[in-house]
DNA sequence: CGTACTTTTGACTTAGTTCAACTCTAGTGG
DNA sequence: CCACTAGAGTTGAACTAAGTCAAAAGTACG
């Protein structure tokens, strides 16, 4: 159940067998989301910090005037809120995209794992690699055309999505409607419509029920000023530019 | 000399004596640069880390067509670059814009600190504050129009520099041009300067000479909806659950 | 005082938003 | 198995926030 967390930790390099079997070792439970609901909620001050063990969820913050910004993908592997044992309260929301199944680790457990250097290092570097992956987004809001910023963030999911193995021949599950896009993007609904059927004209993308086709990924990398750089995939052989 | 490593650690709570110690034992240097000039490039692959130690920097990535995204304050006691020592190389660049005194601290001695649990911890802590800011940056800039954006933005500089003792009354230090405003908020030089006469005229802000006044921080928090939960920053500056 | 930024202004263009209606799709229950 | 519904996607037309261009005015400083 706690494999996803240690092959999230193994991204960065292997870990000794004994941090291994301390992580195997924590008491852990499940928890079950149902789409469209919320996993936590800003303001909460959970006990536990929230693993993603299989589905797909997202972050977002709400902003005053009702709209909503949506500030982070979660894909099985990745950390809810490791921040919030630290800090007091949630700063923004989680919500479960498809069913998703997490796993609850008791805010102790975490605080004992950041007793093991090798772990606490792990966890900074995946923190690190958040980090850049946010400052990217900013720059992809800040500066781009709606059509670049569109073939900039599906850049990005196919390259983070394919490094896990969840992607193939350039098709991916994309389960976010044409309105959370916008949310995502900082964009209208009807913008994101047409920019992406422009796309399509242009046969850079093709995205239909929930699954996102992209023909010619350079083509797409090339329109939209896509640089692989900033995911630190590198290493273990994942330094890609395209295939 | 690291004494502004040491104040940046303990943000989150004291560290042990013996700790501190190893930090002050580090070998390391200075350097100074220019404004203006670049600290750290994009493809650099530093041995050094960098923290600021006085002056005022920023982080920025450059778009193709030649326009760039500053994506970062940096204030006396931030780290510029943790993630190198990690990762292959800089995906964004660093600049002095103030002259600013930087120490280097040698990647060993960086993978020692991480040896130590309650240094590693401190410093994931900080991260993921950082992370926090992110998010809410990219918030600003994917929602709000550009009077709030700008607003939301003060205010949040505002809260930082209070907490390191860095306003008095409402008025802070803030050695950006307008057009660097622009870079910083996704909006053109011509606009910022068109919300800035508008924020000005309905006695929000006043930024003249690098010198940024605001006469009722309630009122701008108020007009941009800013909401300083995000930062955790507490009464103290230190309102944490550490221990 | 001259050179080089920065800030400011005006006139004009445009990318993206808003509103409102219509269609399509998938799921529900009779 | 079909009818009904609700959400998702699509379209058109009108609108506006923000961008662009280009030139003037202010400021900093050697």
């Amino acid at each position: 159940m706690v494999e996803a967390l240690i092959r999230k930790l193994e991204g960065f390099g292997p870990l000794p067998e004994d941090d291994k079997a301390f992580v195997r070792n924590l008491k852990v439970r499940a928890r079950d989301f149902a789409p469209r609901t919320d996993i936590i909620s800003e303001g909460d001050d959970p006990s536990d910090v929230h693993l993603v063990e299989t589905g797909f969820a997202f972050r977002y913050k709400d902003v005053e005037s009702g709209k909503r910004q949506i500030v982070g993908l979660l894909v099985p592997g990745d950390l809810c809120d490791l921040h919030v044992f630290i800090l007091k309260a949630m700063d923004h929301n989680i919500a479960a995209q498809s069913p998703t199944r997490v796993v609850l680790i008791p805010r102790e457990s975490i605080l004992d794992l950041l007793e093991r250097p090798s772990i606490s290092k792990a966890l900074l570097m995946a923190t690190l690699v958040d980090e850049a992956t946010l400052r990217d987004w900013i720059a992809n809001i800040g500066q781009r055309n709606a059509d670049a910023r569109i073939g900039h963030f599906f850049c990005e999911l196919h390259a983070r999505l394919k490094v896990v193995g969840l992607t193939s021949d350039g098709r991916l599950s994309l389960p976010l409607t044409q309105t959370q896009l916008g949310e995502t993007l900082g964009l209208s609904t009807v913008h994101i419509n047409r920019s992406l059927q422009s796309l399509r004209e242009r046969d850079l993308v093709l995205l239909k029920r929930g699954m996102l086709e992209i023909p010619d990924i350079y083509a797409l990398q090339q329109m939209s000023g896509y640089r692989s750089n900033y995911l630190h995939l590198g290493e273990s052989g994942l330094n890609f530019v395209s295939e």
